[in-house]
DNA sequence: TTAGGCCAATGACATTTGTCATGGCCCGAC
DNA sequence: GTCGGGCCATGACAAATGTCATTGGCCTAA
């Protein structure tokens, strides 16, 4: 071999909107001698341009993100390239490691991760392995699948962002009585007293 | 002069609830030959404690933290110990700023600054300046100061964690149609739709 | 084919909200 | 002093909200 081990460095890309975070994920990722980081982002699609441009191994995927959120990014970038994605969060809402999985994503970390352990984390994800947190796992295991309907979670979402269920129903063209009996039956599974609690129950579950 | 520029160091206390990110920053500023990152904490009350027993010269407190947030943990600390508190946000809500300052803040940084100006500010806060970030500074004195009255923000604070005006009423010992009236005339004053809306935009604004 | 689930809609209903008019209280201006 | 004006508090009223029962179309699995 004319190939020392250390010529074929880890090819990484990097996404978080906080400036002060990406820089400092970064410096330490880049001081290992293993890693090089080689492109970074502050929201999703940039990611997703980059990472089409860069072609790297890893992409390092913060999931609250401005424009495209982690997910988002996850699909746009595992339909164009040949790489892997690892998602970085915040607060881990259970049913967001459900979709995350389901759409190929390879590990999943909180911010509480220890930038040391992260550093492996990447290498075993490089070597084809997955790592998902355990806590999160268990979180995600024990938590019950979501027992409201389509149109339910549909309903909740747009309600998220507005203020009346006339609103709702125009948004969702559907009669204002339809939207109220999902959202009764929303919040009757969720044992919710208003939409609202419904809806930030359902969000704090990751279900929408 | 026996001792050289170097030998006194900026004693520094970082907290923040981040694994991740506090990692980063007690990895990048300690890095600066004048720094020395002399304890860190997870919330706001160990920060409070460790920072009366290392007695630092500057606190680099994050805003968000669980137990007690940063401006609660910077009043105690400025109370107990003769030290600078820079504060560390992600989301700079404008009347947040006017209330930091008002409690002897010294610094109000957001946590898009990247890591190097982020060492500026700190030696210009240890060397007894001041120093607010430019874009918070602005949306801080272009945003119209909070034109509701006292129990109306009591209100719409008890309102966030309460389902119906009944518990709002209970909570603040009034009658409920008392408690509606703050709550509408609020809405008004923020033209919100309901008080939800209106308690929203009153967080947002930092005014609750 | 039949039963069951989801989707869509309607009308009646009790409750909860938000709005409004009103009155007492205190303080500063004239 | 007394006259507004702001804040606090209340109860009455109309509108929006959530609940419930019911209907029908559609699709899927047994």
């Amino acid at each position: 071999m004319t190939e020392p081990a250390q010529a074929r460095r880890i090819r990484l890309l990097i996404a978080d909107d906080e400036h002060l975070i990406r820089g400092a994920m970064e410096a330490l990722l880049g001081l290992e001698p293993d890693i090089e980081v080689v492109a970074s982002a502050d929201n999703g699609v940039t990611a997703a341009e980059l990472a089409a441009a860069t072609r790297p191994d890893i992409c390092l995927l913060d999931l609250e993100m401005p424009q495209a959120d982690g997910l988002e990014a996850a699909a746009k970038i595992l339909a164009a390239v040949n790489t892997r994605v690892i998602i970085v969060t915040r607060h881990a809402r259970p049913g967001v490691l459900r979709r995350a999985l389901a759409s190929k994503v390879s590990g999943f970390v909180p911010k509480s991760t220890p930038a040391q352990e992260l550093a492996h984390v990447i290498r075993d994800v490089a070597a084809g392995k997955r790592y998902i947190d355990p806590d999160i796992a268990a979180a995600a295991l024990t938590a019950e699948r979501c027992p409201l309907t389509d149109r339910e979670l549909d309903a909740l979402r747009v309600s998220r962002s507005t203020t009346s269920v006339a609103q709702i129903a125009q948004a969702m063209h559907l009669a204002p009585g339809t939207v109220r009996n999902y959202l009764s039956s929303a919040m009757m599974k969720l044992n919710a007293a208003s939409r609202h609690e419904a809806a930030d129950r359902a969000w704090q579950q990751g279900w929408i």
